[in-house]
DNA sequence: AGAATAGCTGTAAACGTTTGCACTTTTTGG
DNA sequence: CCAAAAAGTGCAAACGTTTACAGCTATTCT
């Protein structure tokens, strides 16, 4: 086995030192004489030494890796959170150890508890939803969490996100000044506390504030046939701007109604509430809320890194500003 | 500190047993009397008894950790690879701790000595091209190495992917039956094996075969923005059929065209040699060569789940069927 | 019944680091 | 020049497991 010929050991020994003088030199520990320190890296350079991060994680009840949970690899909204986490986390030499839970294999709680026995030092949580058993997990440790991009119930988790209900309201300002008055919100899942707690008062609210009646909320519309299925029904239903949660499932609505001959914006308006890469590129551009998604994720993993040297935080609950950006699924005005 | 309150000593003494038969159970080992056993068991169940990951690797010296390396998180093309790797990793109980090196301050070969000194148990590359420096690194190391979507020309490195040539071959061919004779082919990055080995000289074939002329081959055109300012040069080189390595780029293509009333497919025809979601959501929906990423990144997992267990291995480079999918880009006959 | 064997369990040495403590050497200040 | 403080170094115990190896206890066979 080449696979650790040379430890610790090997270079005290070359060096002429103990062993604990060369970890002190490795970890960069200033209580080293400068003649001493060359002669042991210089030993370390010969002999190709590099640190078993497995045994420093033993020793040191340290692991420099964090834990990320996700539910899909392939959503763009979490992959463009996920870089801006992976950039932090480079730049303080974490290591990144990623859980999908999309797989029904895997639940929440059992993806923590893996991440908690790799000892991970910190955990990025970036699902939609928190479930109790999860929430249960992350109150039994000590191991910090950080929820990136969603909101819980549970105020003791430290979050970074935007403020959903303002960004809801402000989108639905812009169809209703638009002259649309039939409001729709589709929602992939009514049941995550960002829907639940709010997208989905911030929509009744609006809609009793302006007199719009009972509204239409339709739920588990997911991915891009989703949408593309749910457009007879909008028609139907008189639906004249709506609200998508998703820009995939928004680009779902949008092709069923440019394949249905409906102009938009004239017909319809369209506007994502999560814009990632694909709202831009479709044509007609997607109207969308967007969110900061890169720096969410960068925000989260910083705060995380304070949180697990102890540091002081100021706020727990972090809110980045988002931005409505007017493209060609909503009027030209 | 509740990090770790509980280890396998705890659970020896109240089980009155040694904490050899503790691991035991932990591992499933049979040599253990079945009275023993549920003894045993029911204190872990008890105490939540969690064993140390950290410990179990560094004694065992295996971590059930794999390593993977990818350009660029929020590419589709990686994400949905990357999808294929973890579901076959949650099955063989492995973890992933995932590196990206599109961020120039990490290199490919600090990715992979970051990856060994983890003590990962195997590696998945998946960037397009295997730099020398990288290719080193992973001749140094015993722990096994697959290319997962890329080629390199060290035979000696396990790969799986599809047959780029004879499925660019296939989409030219396409494009000429289609009675588009002035074939373009834009790259991403001229440089990367499978473009260098495969793609161009797949072109480069092609156009001598057809009595085509020398053809147009533009490089570095690798997003969105970049598709979409190349469309007037392409324009002016009264290119009417053409082969894009990234589907984002070839989008770029097909919405400036569009914006500038080309009609597509029948002014010009649109081939994406890589599909992601991108290409089957946009209008006219791109034409495209699917390569089956999710199948080959599963497939490049349990083809490293054998190299680690040292089984024997049939084929070292598998290639996977792809599919040439005729939409809207090209003409429907 | 006694020997051989198989099954079960414990002891103790790894695995490769970090780190508290004690000790020695050097530096500093009066 | 000496005492006190600071800097540099080594020793050895810890970190929480796995796993030879040895030993002990049933079981099987003749």
């Amino acid at each position: 086995m080449r696979k650790q010929d040379i430890t610790i050991y090997d270079v005290a020994r070359e060096a002429k030192v103990s062993m604990a003088t060369v970890s002190r030199v490795v970890n960069g520990n200033t209580n080293v004489r400068k003649d001493t320190r060359e002669r042991v890296l210089k030993v370390i350079n010969r002999l190709h030494y590099q640190p078993n991060a497995v045994a420093q994680g033993l020793a040191s009840k340290r692991t420099t890796t964090v834990g990320l949970i996700v539910p899909d690899l392939t959503n763009l909204y979490f992959a463009e959170l996920s870089k801006g986490i992976d950039d932090i986390a480079l730049l303080y030499k974490y290591n990144i150890i990623i859980t999908s839970i999309e797989n029904r294999l895997m639940k929440e709680d059992q993806a923590i508890q893996g991440l908690l026995n790799k000892q991970v030092d910190g955990i990025i949580y970036m699902s939609d939803n928190l479930p109790e058993e999860a929430a249960e997990a992350f109150k039994r440790t000590d191991t910090p969490v950080v929820l990136a991009g969603t909101k819980s119930n549970h105020q003791e988790f430290p979050s970074v996100a935007i403020d959903y209900m303002k960004a809801d309201t402000e989108a639905l300002n812009l169809l209703y000044n638009d002259g649309k008055k039939n409001l729709a919100l589709v929602l992939d899942d009514p049941d995550t506390v960002v829907n639940a707690e709010n997208r989905i008062p911030a929509y009744k609210k609006f809609m009793a504030d302006h007199n719009l009646g009972e509204g239409h909320i339709y739920s588990n519309i997911k991915d891009h046939s989703d949408g593309y299925n749910l457009y007879s029904q909008l028609r139907q239903d008189g639906i004249d701007g709506v609200i998508v949660t998703r820009d995939i499932t928004a680009v779902g609505i949008l092709n069923a109604a440019t394949d249905a001959g409906t102009k938009i914006p004239e017909e319809m308006e369209i506007v994502t509430a999560s814009a990632t890469q694909i709202a831009s590129v479709v044509r007609p551009a997607l109207t969308a809320i967007r969110q900061p998604l890169y720096d969410i994720g960068a925000v989260a993993m910083r705060l995380l890194t304070k949180l697990m040297n102890n540091e002081e935080i100021d706020q727990k609950q972090i809110e980045l500003p988002y931005e409505l950006l007017k493209k060609q699924s909503t009027a030209n005005k």
